[in-house]
Formats: C-alpha cells, sequence, structure tokens
DNA sequence: CTTTTTAGTGTACAACTGTTCACAAATGTA
DNA sequence: TACATTTGTGAACAGTTGTACACTAAAAAG
C-alpha cells in the first residue's frame, strides 16, 4: 500500500502532465477546461479541487516544474567543458535536445510566455530572468567582456535568454515536421547569438555615442 | 440611408472591435466566445456567421489589421530623416507611442504570436516578416554593413524586429501602470539594440570563427 | 480498538457554448 | 412596379462548462 500523500502526489502530477500532454497535442492551455484535464487524468471532475484551486494555479505548478528543468539544463551545460567557448554550437545542441526531450513544457512556455494570465506571464518571466541571472554570473568572468558593467552584463545575458525562448517555438513547430529543420534552426540561432556575442566584445558601458 | 455593404462593413468592423477590446482588457483571445463578441457587438450571435466562419477566421482578418498598421509604421518611420541613424533613439519612441495608440492590436498581437492557433501564428510571423524584410532593404544601405550578405542581412533584420516584438508585452503590461517605467523601457530596448547594432557592425558574413 | 481526516466519487444545477433553422425587413435589380 | 438577395433576428438544440453538496472508503491519529 502507499501512503496517502504519495497517492496524492501521484493524481496531482497525472492532473499535471494530463494538461501538458493536451498543450503538447496542440491544444492552447487558455482553453483547455478543468474537466478535460480531469477526464484525460482518469479523474473525476471534482476531484480537481483537492489539488488546485483552478486551472491558473495548476499552471502556476507547471511553471515550477518548468523552472527544475531549467536549474537540470543550467547544470548539465555547466558541466560540460568551456561551455560558453562554443556558446553558439555545442550549448544549442544541447538545448535542442533538451527541449525535444521536454517538449510539453516548452510548448506550454511558449504558450503562457505572452499569451497566458499575467500571472503565470509573470511567473515565467522570473523563471527566465533568473536563468538569465545565472548566465551572467558565468559569462562575467570573460576577459573579452572585462569593460561591460555589471547592469549591462545582465542585460545581454536577458537579450541572450529571450533570443532562445523566444525560437524555441520554431523549433517545437517545425522539429517533428520538416526533415533537416533542425539543422537550419540552430544555424540560425547560431548566428543571432554571435551576433549578440560580437556586439558585447565591443560593448563599452557609460558611453552615450549613437548608432 | 447607407448602401447594404456599408452596413455590413460596420458590423463586421463592429465584431472585430468587440473581440480587440475584450483582449485590451485582459482577456485571452483563444478562450473569447463567438457569442461575448457578438454580444458586445451589438449584434445576436448568429449574425456572427455573416461575417466569419469562426472566431480563427476573425482572428486572421485581425492581423490583416495589424499588418496594415505595420505598413502605416513603417511609412511614419521613414519620412523621418536618417531613421536608421537613430534607431536606437527616437525610433523606439515613434515605435512605444504607436503601440500604445494601437494597443488592443498590439496586445492581440502580442498573445497570439506564440499563443494562438497555428494558422494565426503563421500569419503573424509572416507580417513580421514582411517587416522585417522592409528594414533590411533600409539597412542595406548603411555603408558599415557592407560587408554583411544579404542572407545575413535578413536574419539581423529578423533579429531586430523579433527583439522590438518581444520587449512589446513589457511595454503594454507595465507602460499603464508603473509610473516611468515607459523611460526604462526605452533605455533598455535602446541598450538590446545597440547590441545587435555593434554585433553588426562588426559582423563578417562567410566566417567561420566561434566565439 | 475507535475516531478523525481526507482523497476521490456521484449527482445535480445553472450558465454558457457553437450551430441550425425558419423568418422578417431592408436593399438591390428588373 | 414586382421579384430576388441578403443582413440581421429569435427560438431552439445538444453539449460542455465550473462548482456545490452529500457521500464512501481508506489512511492517519488517538
Amino acid at each position: 500500500m502507499m501512503s496517502r500523500e504519495a497517492k496524492k502526489n501521484l493524481t496531482r502530477r497525472a492532473l499535471m502532465d494530463a494538461a501538458l500532454n493536451l498543450v503538447g497535442e496542440g491544444e492552447n492551455f487558455a482553453r483547455i477546461s478543468l474537466r478535460e484535464v480531469a477526464k484525460n487524468a482518469g479523474v473525476v471532475p471534482t476531484s480537481f479541487y483537492r489539488h488546485f484551486r483552478d486551472m491558473e494555479e495548476l499552471g502556476l505548478n507547471i511553471v515550477d516544474d518548468l523552472g527544475m528543468l531549467l536549474r537540470k539544463l543550467m547544470r548539465s551545460a555547466r558541466q560540460a567543458d568551456n561551455y560558453l567557448e562554443d556558446l553558439t554550437q555545442k550549448s544549442i545542441d544541447t538545448y535542442a535536445d533538451f527541449v525535444v526531450r521536454h517538449q510539453n513544457h516548452f510548448y506550454f512556455m511558449c504558450q503562457c510566455r505572452t499569451g497566458g494570465t499575467p500571472a503565470l506571464r509573470n511567473a515565467i518571466r522570473q523563471e527566465l530572468r533568473f536563468f538569465a541571472n545565472e548566465l551572467a554570473a558565468d559569462i562575467c568572468q570573460q576577459p573579452s567582456l572585462a569593460k561591460v558593467s555589471q547592469e549591462d552584463l545582465e542585460l545581454i545575458a536577458q537579450h541572450i535568454v529571450a533570443t532562445v525562448a523566444e525560437t524555441t517555438i520554431d523549433l517545437l513547430d517545425l522539429a517533428g515536421t520538416q526533415r533537416n529543420f533542425r539543422h537550419d534552426y540552430t544555424k540560425q540561432l547560431q548566428k543571432k547569438l554571435r551576433l549578440i556575442w560580437l556586439g558585447a566584445r565591443v560593448w563599452r558601458s557609460h558611453r552615450q555615442e549613437n548608432v
């Protein structure tokens, strides 16, 4: 037999997974009904309330999931030697793998980052900001960025993360269908990141020039 | 009296405006019902079908609206002298004004660009790509970008447009509430664009280096 | 053991959903 | 003038929605 708490966690996960699967199948999280989630989790609608007040709270818990995943991603990226040196190559591949492996979560992220309720959007924004700060802490050790202030470094990291997040929907949309799109995607994102990177290297903080 | 066609166009606009207003009030387009739109347009639900097959078709027509707006924006930007030289200053202000003035449309854009149905997402993607191509045609005349290939120029333009679109939701979210957020937003976006711009200036196409 | 707590069940309800259909009234056409 | 077209109406439908309530069975606590 299982403890009551363990069983509860099981159906809790079933509910969240049901929602994630529906999103992965193309449904819009905003219009997934509580009942549909319960049905797909093999549970009666009223049972939903034992775990979440409403769909938004479930969504916020999925964001927590996402946060855990991002931390895991960051950890495994850091394990690789010099992941910053080839930021535009190996890291992108690592990321693409990760996204495909957890596509439901990333569909959810792309969808709710700008399309969710304000609370959801905010939660995702915070997770991405956390990730960006971690990245900033890493890249600040690069000697080529010595002339960049801490504030600007964080902005650069945020811009990198935003760029990656921004393009993720393309990867998800087309990864399944088009054949070697994955290669094109990697190449394009690589160029975009290199563009930022080059800009960062010639960046001078407290500089007033235009253009 | 009005011609039949004119009257039809009137309620057609009323329907689209009703949807846009609901989005502007914080509703998610994906879960706005046909009936609610009809009600807010002062029209019986069945009348909706005289104009659109379903909500998605209405959404696609809003995207057409958006395309017109973007073209207008581009036109007025081009009228300003040397809008490229101070891309990171006057143009951003022009854009911010434009967004606030048409906030319903831009809320819709931000929401549906990643959160809409595939057809909607695609339509918006195309509009933004068109805009990016126009921008690419403008910046290719810059002497500082002489060493950049046409392909890479388009990518850079796309990245600029994506960056602007990406940050627009922040502008909309916080423009109303926080006091001088508008100033912070402008400054941040300015930095991000300058970063891209600096990168573009040192960019060399057909170059194989990493980092 | 007995008692309490609680995750999940089943029924019920009022509100709302998209869509169908027959109809009215105005506009266009001859 | 008379006829046809078309925009909008109103009633009706079957299905779905979120939520409330009383209930059961099993785990936890005494």
